[in-house]
Parts: C-alpha cells; structure tokens; sequence
DNA sequence: TGCTAAGTGGAGGGAACCTCCGTATAATAG
DNA sequence: CTATTATACGGAGGTTCCCTCCACTTAGCA
C-alpha cells in the first residue's frame, strides 16, 4: 500500500506537487535500476531518484511495495497504450506499436520476476487484477483489427500471449532480435 | 559446490566421519526449517543441525549450496525410492508407495521454490537433470507396473508429472487431503 | 505573510550473510 | 599407545541491506 494510492491526505487536501513528484521519480528509477539486472538494493533507487531514503520508505513502506508498484505502472501503461493506438492509429498500425508494447512489458517483467512472484503470493489479486487489465487491453486491439478486417478472425487473445510468453522465453534478446520475432508474429496474424 | 561432493580429500585420505555426519546433519535441518516455511536463516540452520556457522560454511559456501543440495538431496532420495519399490514390492505397492513419496517431494520443493529458482538460473544443469533423474524414476515404476498389468497401458510419465502438480497447486495440504487425493490419482491409473 | 500538516532525509539499529583465524580432533604412521 | 598433522570446527566480528526515528523543511491555504 502505498501513499499516492489517494489523491488526497486525510485532510481531503490534494497531495501535494512535490510529493507525486517524488512518488514518479521513485518508480521511474525503481523500473530502469530492475531492468539493469544487477541485484537493486532500496538505497540505489532512492540516489537514482535523487531522493532521501526516508522519501523512499514514506512513498513505499517495504521494499515489496515498490516490486507491486512498478509491476501495476507497467500494466497501466500498456493498458493506456492499447487505448492510446486504437484511437489514434490505423488498425494494422496499431496492432504493431501494440505489441512492441506489450513484448517491452513482458521483458521488463522477467528481470524482476522473483519478487514479483513474492509479491502475487502475498497479494494474490495484485495477479488475477493485472491479468484481467492485459487481457482487455490485447483482446480491444485485436478485435479493433479483426473488425478492420486486417488481423485474422480466428485469433484469440490466448493465442497472442502464447506468442508473446514463448519470445520472452529466451535468453537475453538484442533489440533487433525482438524486432524480428515480432514481424514474424506479425506475419502470422496478417489476413492473407 | 560442497565439500561433500568428493569422497576423498585432496590428499587422498578418507573424508572424516564426523565431517559427513556434518554435512547430512546440516542437509536435514535445513530441509526440516524450509518445510516449515518461515524464513529459515544461515544461523537458524547451524543451530538446528547442532555446528557452528562456521562449520555451515564450510560445507555449504554460500546459502544458495544449501538450497542447491537440499534439492539434490530429495530429487535422489525420490530415485532411490523408486528403485526400492520396484526390488521389494508388489507393482501395485509400489506405485502406492512411490506416489507417497514424489507427492512429498513435490510438496517440499513448494517450500522454497523462489530460492530453487535462483539456484536453477545459477546452474541450469541442476534443473535438467534433475529433471532427467525425476523422469527415469517415475517411468521405471510406471512401467514396471504397466508390465505388471495394474496400471492401464496408456499412461505417460508426463501425465503422471500433471496430475501430481495439479495437485500440489493447491494451497496447503493436510495428510488426510493429500491422502485422499492420491487415492482417487491411484483410482484413475487402476486396470479396469 | 504566517501557520501547519505533509513531506523530507540521513544517522543509526538490527538482522542476516559471510569471513577469519585460533582451537580441536580424526585418522594414520611408527 | 602416542605423536603428528591435515582436516574440521566454531563464534566473534565485518559488511551489507532493510527499515525506523525524529529533527528539519516546505507546499499550500487562509
């Protein structure tokens, strides 16, 4: 549980500017020290954020939460992203950038997936929630571009995890070695 | 990498008696406090094994040895129950008393399975064959009782793997519901 | 501008991992 | 049976990291 979860303090004042700063810095900084592999301790975040440790600790009360907090920023953003590319793109547009997205999230996700997998075990919901949030998010762009008539009819959402889950199965990935699997993927969900 | 893993010291002599008592000591009490699911400590293990820490690491460089070991240690001792079966009892028997025992195991690995996984990405080779030894055990007693002609024809070791991990999916256990559980798995396998 | 509740930050406590080295002893040769 | 010696033991203490405490700072409002 975590202090920005309200957009007020107990007074029903707004948080203030400074803290939400804060708060966002400490996340950003938690997300790219993960992503750097090496173990990460909660001192290495709070410098990377330019923040007190005590700052850390009154954003973040165990290191546990700051695993919980990335992992549902991660989720929310390739759930924004998913809204963002069917508004804005044309279908088959939107299904690439989607799934750079989404293999970008399932990446990021493996480097911390122990204490990830700590974190479902004590906040079982942090699992089945998040799950259900990615499964709207893949199921709107591929029924966006199956109506467009672009992606085949017969893919499910399953089927995309599948894909995705096996890619990610990999060691280590380059850049261009994602950029290939993906337009294989790709190809595999044209309509022919 | 522990001590124990050569019989001899580099001179040649003999380990010492009261070395290998040691380190099996020290293999049991670990596995004992890991079952008992609270956080187990370097110092809780020497304690419970009656040696110095000291001593602990000696044979066990660092605790991921432990947890490395322990897991060796049961994958073998579920090797050594099938062979066992298989000499001294009736094919039916058997598998009853080999399933008890890969349940158990099975069970016990849950208990610190986020440690195992560390130790599986140190050291892939402990997962693979592992994994090999597992599969060698439970298709000896599968098809020794299949030749036997108490256990339907069609049943794969795989198969055996999905039940068993089906079952030990399930939160927490009791002797009676593990039991019970394996009664109807051995129900499922009977020649009709 | 003053007030105050929220926010900050770093020293320090405590737990756990691991090392070092003085001491103990098992095993062997004579 | 005794002396030797290489192996083994064990616990104090160093180090690292998680986390707390509380004096100090400041954002936001009246």
């Amino acid at each position: 549980m975590t202090i920005q979860e309200s957009a007020t303090t107990s007074e029903g004042r707004p948080q203030r500017a400074d803290a939400r700063r804060n708060h966002e810095r400490l996340l950003e900084a938690a997300r790219e020290l993960f992503e750097e592999g090496a173990d990460t301790s909660m001192e290495a975040i709070a410098k990377r954020a330019g923040v007190g440790i005590g700052t850390l600790y009154r954003h973040f009360p165990k290191r546990i939460d700051v695993v919980e907090a990335v992992y549902r920023d991660d989720v929310e953003q390739v759930a924004n992203v998913a809204e963002r590319v069917v508004d804005e793109l044309e279908p088959w547009e939107a299904i690439d950038v989607f799934l750079h997205a989404f293999v970008n999230y399932a990446l990021g996700k493996r480097r911390f997936l122990n204490e990830l997998r700590e974190a479902f075990e004590k906040n079982p919901e942090l699992k089945s929630a998040s799950r259900e949030r990615l499964d709207g998010a893949v199921g709107l762009v591929l029924q966006t571009a199956q109506r467009a008539g672009v992606v085949r009819d017969d893919l499910t959402s399953d089927e995309i995890y599948g894909l995705v889950g096996s890619m990610c199965m990999s060691a280590l990935l380059t850049t261009e070695q994602c950029d290939r699997l993906i337009g294989l993927i790709l190809d595999g969900l044209r309509v022919r």
